[in-house]
DNA sequence: CCACAAACTTTACGCGCGTAAAAAATAAAT
DNA sequence: ATTTATTTTTTACGCGCGTAAAGTTTGTGG
């Protein structure tokens, strides 16, 4: 490695041989020049430590290789992993993934909007707050950039969306617990941060409805994101009270789960699968966290990997087919059973 | 809003009656305009939808407002939660975080190193994976860019450290465990992912010492950053053999613990401080689901706030002052005890 | 009212690269 | 060897803004 610093491409023109325009395709596209002349200009970058300023690269183009990823709450280990994921999808077709959170806040959830326009991405994959979110200017957003959402629906925005099933889901989980033992109650929040609840709460009134059970939820007051504390604390009094006309709990996410079988143990109660046990909890989405619990818990997983997947392809077809698009595709993901010892 | 569409700040410096230079000025310091001035800028930017181009910028400037901020792995609540809170001081300051995560992997950690460098960042925070770490490299890129380290040490690189005193808050652990029961068996990754590991281990072997208890150390096999799975493998082997000369059990940090409790409570032993107990589990790190552990987690809380502040601050001064750096300062945060249900 | 500093406008150049057009060089095919 | 298609080089301009220099306006204090 030569350590004669390289400023700018026209240096790095005159100590590798090739011309600038050359080598501009070069950075672009690898491909988009001739092999021979490829490989010179490896050999050159083997030995200068150089690469191109990246805010004169983008200057010009309209739209960069820049792709927005925003989550609603980094914290969160379900978006934590599946941002994870979807990076990896993003690195390997040769974009650069920007990853912003908006820490459960509409207003910060535009804020990354705004930030993104500036980066002028290539495409953003957006799973919004949901109802919490300023639809109006996710939707307006949307019309500037192209926009896949995931996770959650905001309206109709975006290009497509990619989720899970939460109807399937809902109903896999109920039928097993109604095939299994007591039909369930519904553990959730009264008014839920986090964008699937209201159709987990309709899927499994319906799923209940069609099973001949009178439906049953219970509803704790809570905001934010603090969902193990909400879930904890609601238990508590659930379980102090033991005024439910079942033993069993199906809960609108692990998360809330987590903080009611922890409730259920600080209380005595036996919480399983076993003759000693008085009560079943059951969750839902698979949490990476969930099968620590105390019992391990039962659950519907979400496919994370394909969730992930599926929206970065939508999005790269989308970006690289340049058409308006015809139609908006929805995609949902089916959930899996996942038997653990809490229900 | 008038809809005219702003192309750059020369259009708007035409629909502002403001010029050029003028509107430069303001958009890189508001407070360096005649207040009379600046209200004129901010009344036309309420009219127009005008933001300079980022990249334009950039392009000129030696150094951006960027702070890159890296950690080992987001998907740990650990990092994901001090992460959030350095990213609030930095946006407190005017400055544009950038969030990467090195997903346990040094090669990630250096190329988020080298993709931060593009970005011509003031200043860097950096938490490094450790160990596993490319020291020389980290130390070169800490020798172009400003940096501050936190979490962990990688030999004395960067302009400062920040971190919490491992002496201090396993001392504090070891003796309340001591004083409360019977003397503690350390368990641990052999190879530890995480970087402050080794200095547990030594801290803890020299509180025993000091206090005239013979130290045991558990070892685990396995790598990566799924110390819950680890701590649950080689929990549930601890608990089937039986052959510890105590019931009393450090983990190393709280995601070993929150796997170890899982296998004991699989194994079915109650774990805690009552009469029907058979054994004691402390973790380390106050992690965030810590408290909803069966039982709750005692544990050392490490001061995230103050960790993620005082790493900011530093950072913030360091760029300011624009001098040099006069010496290489280390700031340690003591650890508190908080006594939950498990030990 | 004048003097003077501070703030602003005008003018002009440069940053590093994208990219278009025409000319030259190379590779492939006849 | 000649034609043809492909790739590279040469030349030149522009992107949007930072910023310097010189001239002009504005505000302040006596």
């Amino acid at each position: 490695m030569d350590d004669k610093k390289i400023r700018n491409m026209e240096e790095f023109a005159a100590v590798s041989g090739i011309s600038r325009p050359t080598l501009s395709k070069f950075f672009n596209d690898p491909s988009s020049v001739r092999a021979s002349t490829r490989q010179r200009i490896e050999a050159a970058l083997d030995r200068y430590d150089y690469r191109p300023n990246l805010y004169a690269i983008n200057q010009n183009r309209r739209l960069t290789k820049n792709i927005g990823i925003i989550v609603p709450y980094l914290a969160d280990p379900f978006f934590a992993e599946i941002a994870r994921n979807i990076e990896e999808h993003i690195l390997s077709t040769g974009y650069r993934p920007v990853l912003l959170g908006s820490h459960g806040s509409p207003d910060q959830e535009i804020e990354n909007l705004e930030n993104l326009r500036l980066l002028k991405p290539a495409g953003v994959l957006l799973a919004p707050l949901g109802r919490a979110s300023d639809q109006a200017r996710i939707a307006a957003f949307c019309e500037e950039v192209p926009t896949v959402l995931f996770d959650a629906n905001v309206g109709s925005a975006g290009l497509a969306f990619v989720g899970s099933n939460n109807n399937q889901s809902i109903d896999l989980i109920v039928d097993y617990l109604c095939r299994t033992g007591e039909p369930p109650a519904f553990f959730e929040m009264k008014e839920p941060s986090n964008p699937n609840a209201y159709k987990r709460r309709h899927a499994y009134l319906a799923a209940m409805e069609r099973l001949n059970h009178t439906p049953h939820l219970i509803q704790a007051a809570g905001e934010g994101w603090e969902f193990e504390e909400i879930g904890f604390r609601e238990g508590t009094r659930v379980v102090r009270d033991r005024n439910l006309p079942t033993d069993t709990i199906l809960c609108s996410n692990d998360r809330l789960a987590i903080g009611f079988l922890s409730a259920a143990y600080e209380a005595g109660i036996r919480v399983g699968l076993g003759t000693d046990c008085t009560m079943r909890v059951a969750g839902h989405d698979d949490h990476p966290f969930s099968r620590y619990t105390c019992p391990t818990l039962t659950t519907v997983s979400q496919d994370y990997e394909a969730i992930a997947r599926k929206s970065a392809e939508k999005l790269m077809n989308l970006i690289e087919a340049e058409k308006p698009a015809d139609s908006r595709e929805e995609t949902l993901f089916d959930g899996r059973l996942v038997m653990r010892g809490s229900a």
